[in-house]
DNA sequence: TCAATCACG
DNA sequence: ACGTACGTGATTGAT
């Protein structure tokens, strides 16, 4: 068999890549997005096509790109991105380290260089097969010649190959007549002007009938429309020199040089160390294979199966720290996992002969005594697991999940493997990676017993020895306190949250699911009345082609796809047609029907006629914690039928009621403190109305004077002020223009100037250090903020202002769950905590303890932590949620 | 799986 | 000049 070569468009390609991989940042904060993506897409070509040889070209000035969007950027820009830009040394350095051949030429393109370099092959008898994520190469497709054309969605490499029939199969030209197509529809992102109105259609058509430029431009006249037949007459001289420009040279000056571009060691240990600090954790197992030396010695870790070995171990444990891990969400296989330095790592399987109960009984003062400290990853569902079985109380050391996401909030994901990666600077497979995609749990049990040994301990052993790096990171970000005095109690709160759940009126909830959905029949057969045909009203793309294209509204194209139909551009034609106000109304009861009355019925338990939330703690990126299947954070309240929907959430029973503490104006006040202005610090401690005090102070008018739009417009600042508003956003929700709405944001930073250096400092810190943090420490790295992009560095800076406020809040109220939580527990009290809102949490009330509850939920809250303004609490009564709120 | 939309603080 | 408020989660339709 003929050898082969792959030859690659670098430049192309990473662009390709760059767009299909989320925006990543390594450990130093740099963007490694474009490197990824491209080392992703080479190595599946790799496996694809097993060539002998192997080139990358690059240009050596990057040439004009085309780019669309991804996060950060709208719309179309040339030039490529700073971020990108700034990766592409850092490729070269990573294809050098695997010995891969690097072309790049003064007066040539990339594109050239692939063209000689093919050229080349085919006179040697090599078989070329060209890499690009432009079209352009398509021109040099052949018999034998293919053009692979890489697209990367969603994470997934999928590539269309084009030998020369191929091209003629889909364009309905050949390969060189490809060049002349282009001639004529010109490619502004190369600069090749082509003939002004022949566009990709008119010029398939005209080269489909003549073939090549000159043909056609002697049968000018007889083209048509008219419009393509003159400006091909009149712009020849500019067809001829677009063919020119969209040739692809194949005769450069270049030799074939066998030896050089033969592939020979890519998977070395340099380039390993390289991929590892990269912390491109998918391609780890690439190097692995071929890295001889760092081959660890293999360990040995121990199946137990039988009681009396399992009493054994269990008798032999060590005081002091230990790793473990439940398997217990798996059917076919469960058991525990066992870490301690001596010991090594154990499993201990449960089976028929040995009950998941006998372990845990075996087990149970490993789990009950605190002189055996327990470093667990993801506590909480361990704290349930073992609820479950009738152990209550249990009480980890450490959390490593937790851990994890305190020193770095904005990891994606924090599962064992991320761990080992990231803090033991190992590679351990992901149960995926291991075990195969959607089938870990089957996977598992059949595994060999001593490879599944291995694999459960193995998460033991890593969080036993994650928690000794962890901890010494934590220690020199000033961030103990935050994990082991915030972060780790607050599991245990979370967990009983999500024990109790909250009770819901099915009744209730089943008849407000009925009136929704009447009241929605009845508007869709108005609304296609008014539409005048029927159409899917859910559909934002349909809906669109009804208003702007068949009713005629102007609305203009605003989304990426097309039309947009959110609320805020509908109430703008509100009145050109009475469709409009029916379907906000009708998005309204949607939204209310699917999203809460079917989506809380769906998730709730039958036979307790409750809601149980799950509560996540490492999700944020601030701190605050977030709440899922279902959500309980985000129930309806501003308007006034979503609200009803709050009184189905009513005490489990009779003997309870509902008490609601939300903090007043947390934010403010919380930004009052940090920023340590005096004026707004005077002007909480007055107790007054917050927003008039405001107006009265930036609107230099007296408090009693201050007239509601007045107000209203201060409230609106205040608010702004905490997102880093503009005054171009500002204008626009006060319907005031830009100027004026500047005018009252220097008047708020000239009242209240320490805020205004507040957000300088910690956009100048944040950009110093590469993060920005809360009162409490709690850290969030920022390298937008060092970014060169303008819209990504004014996004960051945006983020950055708001962080510390935002999760300092998060901060206090953790604190504040922490006390209520502990106070209800060691008073005794039935009452218990169920919920928590960002400012609010919720209280199900023993009656009889009313009294004393509210005043441990109020002064716990009030004093959680002492600021240089009060914290005011307000606290409600009722009972349902509607009521108490 | 993504994009659009909309619910909350 | 750029594009234009921070942080979440669920549902739906389209690809």
């Amino acid at each position: 068999m003929a050898e082969k070569i792959m030859l690659i468009d670098g430049n192309s390609i990473v662009n390709r890549a760059f767009y299909g991989v989320p925006l990543l940042t390594n450990g130093e904060g740099r963007y490694t997005n474009g490197v990824y993506g491209f080392l992703n897409i080479l190595f599946k070509l790799l496996d694809e096509e097993r060539p002998d040889y192997l080139a990358v070209a690059f240009d050596l000035h990057a040439p004009t790109f085309r780019h669309k969007t991804f996060d950060g950027y709208k719309g179309t820009r040339k030039g490529m991105p700073e971020e990108l830009r700034e990766q592409m040394p850092l490729l070269k350095e990573v294809l050098q380290t695997m010995h891969i051949p690097i072309f790049e030429q003064e007066g040539y393109e990339a594109d050239d260089i692939l063209g000689t370099m093919s050229a080349l092959a085919e006179k040697n008898g090599v078989l070329p097969v060209v890499v690009s994520g432009d079209r352009d190469l398509l021109q040099i497709a052949g018999e034998t010649l293919k053009v692979r054309i890489p697209k990367t969605k969603g994470g997934r490499t999928e590539t269309e190959d084009y030998y020369a029939a191929d091209v003629v199969e889909k364009y309905g030209v050949t390969p060189t007549e490809f060049i002349d197509m282009k001639a004529l529809m010109g490619d502004t992102s190369d600069n090749i002007p082509g003939v002004p109105g022949i566009g990709e259609k008119t010029a398939a058509k005209i080269i489909q009938q003549y073939h090549d430029i000159e043909t056609a431009i002697a049968h000018a006249a007889e083209i048509k429309p008219k419009k393509a037949s003159e400006n091909l007459a009149e712009f020849q001289e500019q067809a001829r020199l677009s063919k020119f420009l969209a040739t692809i040279v194949r005769d450069m000056p270049l030799e074939w040089n066998t030896d050089g571009l033969k592939i020979r060691d890519m998977f070395n240990a340099e380039a390993y160390e390289l991929v590892k600090r990269l912390e491109f954790k998918s391609m780890f197992s690439r190097f692995e294979g071929a890295v001889s030396a760092p081959k660890k010695e293999e360990k040995t870790y121990r199946l137990v199966a039988e009681r009396e070995e399992a009493e054994e171990i269990a008798a032999s444990l060590e005081k002091g720290e230990a790793g473990y891990i439940f398997v217990y969400d798996n059917e076919e296989c469960q058991g525990l996992a066992l870490y301690q330095e001596k010991m090594g790592g154990v499993w201990v399987e449960a089976s028929m002969q040995l009950l998941m109960d006998d372990i845990l009984r075996i087990f149970k003062d490993f789990f009950a005594d605190p002189a055996y400290g327990k470093i667990g990853h993801d506590v909480k569902k361990d704290i349930k697991l073992l609820r479950g079985y009738g152990y209550d109380g249990f009480e980890a050391s450490f959390d490593t999940a937790i851990a994890a996401y305190i020193l770095n909030a904005t990891g994606s994901s924090y599962e064992y493997d991320d761990i080992a990666n990231t803090f033991l600077n190992e590679t351990y497979p992901s149960a995926e990676e291991a075990l195969g995609k959607g089938r870990v749990k089957k996977a598992f049990v059949s595994l060999p017993d001593k490879e599944r040994a291995a694999f459960a301990a193995r998460q033991a052993e890593i969080s036993f020895r994650a928690k000794q790096i962890m901890e010494e990171k934590l220690k020199e970000n000033g961030q103990e306190s935050l994990f082991y005095d915030m972060e780790m109690p607050l599991i245990y709160v979370l967990a009983d949250m999500e024990k109790y759940g909250i009770k819901v009126d099915k009744e209730a909830l089943l008849a407000y699911q009925k009136l929704l959905d009447e009241s929605l029949s009845g508007m869709t057969d108005e609304i296609y009345e008014l539409a005048g045909e029927e159409f899917n009203v859910n559909s934002p793309k349909q809906l669109g082609v009804i208003l702007f294209e068949k009713l005629g509204m102007k609305g203009g194209k605003k989304t990426k796809t097309g039309y947009s139909t959110a609320a805020d551009v509908l109430e703008k034609l509100c009145f050109e047609h009475p469709i409009v106000d029916k379907i906000l109304n009708y998005r309204t009861l949607a939204k209310l029907k699917s999203t809460y009355a079917d989506g809380l019925l769906a998730v709730m338990d039958m036979d307790t006629e409750k809601i149980y939330s799950t509560f996540n703690q490492t999700i944020t990126a601030t701190g605050r914690i977030s709440s899922t299947e279902p959500n309980l954070q985000n129930i309806p309240v501003r308007l006034e039928l979503g609200r009803e929907l709050r009184k189905v959430f009513i005490p489990e029973s009779d003997d309870y009621c509902f008490l609601d503490a939300d903090y007043s104006q947390i934010e403010l006040r919380v930004l009052a403190h940090i920023s340590g202005d005096e004026s707004l610090i005077e002007a909480f401690k007055s107790g007054q109305d917050i927003h008039r005090m405001t107006a009265s102070q930036v609107f230099h008018v007296p408090f009693e004077e201050v007239t509601a739009l007045q107000r209203s417009n201060a409230k609106a600042v205040n608010f702004g002020i905490i997102y880093g508003k503009g005054s171009f956003t500002l204008g626009q929700d006060l319907g005031i223009t830009r100027k004026e709405a500047e005018e009252y944001i220097n008047a708020y930073f000239a009242r209240y100037p320490k805020i205004k250096t507040f957000m300088e400092d910690t956009i100048k810190n944040g950009t110093e250090k590469g993060y920005v943090s809360t009162m409490w420490n709690r850290r969030r790295a920022m390298p937008e903020l060092q970014s060169g992009n303008f819209i990504q560095r004014a996004a960051g800076e945006r983020a950055a202002m708001n962080m510390p406020i935002q999760g300092s809040a998060a901060d206090i109220i953790k604190i504040a769950m922490v006390k209520v939580h502990k106070a209800l527990k060691d008073g005794g009290y039935k009452s218990r905590l169920i919920l928590q809102v960002h400012d609010e949490l919720l209280i199900e009330t023993y009656k009889e303890e009313k009294e004393a509850v509210a005043k441990i939920l109020k002064e716990n809250m009030e004093q959680a932590v002492k600021l240089a303004v009060p914290l005011d609490v307000d606290v409600h009564e009722g009972a349902s949620w509607f009521e108490a709120k």
